[in-house]
DNA sequence: TCAATAAGAAACTAAAAGTATCTTAAAATC
DNA sequence: GATTTTAAGATACTTTTAGTTTCTTATTGA
């Protein structure tokens, strides 16, 4: 170890990379307090001190990076389409991008202990995702609704959360996400389901 | 330790027992050899002479279940619907009931480890179960193609899969499944697209 | 410059994972 | 039934890992 020590900022930058590289090269099970100090090049009781967990540690170097490379958020994209259609096709894409961002290893993180209920940080998380999901939307049901392509933007959370909900399945089951494929979701589910919904 | 001792199959179910029991109440992550051979009542040595791993043996806890408490594999069940919708509902009602089966702990033992893709055993359990929806799908497609109801079972994979794919991350987040839920599944989402995708 | 703070090293303890040895119950064979 | 084989179980032991304590000292702020 060099003389030089690193504080603050610097240094929980640090941990939290060398946190993201250990989830993504062995999983959840093989972060230990005892790795990321290897990596991060400081010490077990530096981890200890901050952190009371692995999990812990794991949920925050998350949070760290959704807030580093987070591109904006979701329901705040400038929406350019000129139709129901276009403005589905842009924001789901643009949410296949921000989900490639984290990649798989993060969301079975997030998932590996939801069975146990134990962590309302983690139930927060999802919450929070939801209402941008659900927000996001809104907006293009509204522009559509604006456009006279529906007759109300009115619909139930579990169908506007549904392409979300889809898409983050394939990524946990690392099926990748075409534009083959996100044309039949949108195309053949989403489009028929909108406006049909329009229609009763 | 009582002077009986237990031998073979007899010996294994308790084995299984015993982890399904702790992966319920306390999670992989606190699946030990040592908490197994407490609660089945035997000795860490028993365990390590079959299993390399408390990861190998809840896979194979997992699969006993599933072959015990299968209720039939989803696409021999007897279809009785007189439509298209009624055969869907008839399968995903059946899909779900066998999800409940195994709750949500197994599942993230499944999901657990499928970043690292260390897994064959993992990955050959995913491709047996789509292989299965998708032939409960063919065959409630060539029923509907039978009736005239529509012209071709042809399809996408990905198109069969949705129901099963959308169920299954419902489950993963904990969210309930009530009928509600599955009607605007099956009306909203599968009969519009099932039903145009003929029209093409 | 001095004081306060916290990073880092290293030793230590406790717990858990894994291994080795031996006994003996249960099953198979003669 | 007697004997042999197999594998379950007990127990001790070793190794590894997780967590804690103590101390030094680099860094920052006053």
């Amino acid at each position: 170890m060099t003389k030089t020590r690193r504080r603050g900022a610097e240094l929980e930058a640090a941990i939290y990379q060398a946190t993201r590289d250990i989830l993504k090269s062995d999983g959840l099970s093989q972060l230990t307090f005892s790795t990321v100090a290897d990596v991060a090049g400081t010490s077990k009781p530096v981890l200890y001190r901050r952190w009371d967990s692995p999990f812990s540690l794991a949920l925050a170097a998350i949070q760290d990076q959704i807030k580093r490379e987070n591109h904006g958020r979701l329901d705040e994209v400038v929406l350019t389409g000129t139709s129901l259609r276009e403005d589905l096709f842009q924001t789901l894409q643009r949410f296949i991008i921000s989900m490639d961002t984290f990649g798989q290893t993060f969301v079975s993180t997030w998932l590996g202990d939801l069975d146990t209920n134990k962590s309302n940080q983690i139930q927060d998380m999802i919450t929070d995702a939801k209402k941008i999901d659900i927000h996001a939307i809104d907006r293009i049901l509204q522009r559509a609704t604006d456009r006279g392509e529906i007759k109300t933007p009115e619909m139930s959370a579990d169908m506007k959360l549904m392409p979300f909900d889809w898409l983050r399945y394939q990524m946990f089951m690392n099926e990748p996400i075409n534009n083959e494929k996100l044309t039949m979701l949108v195309d053949d589910f989403l489009m028929p389901a909108y406006l049909r919904h329009q229609t009763l």
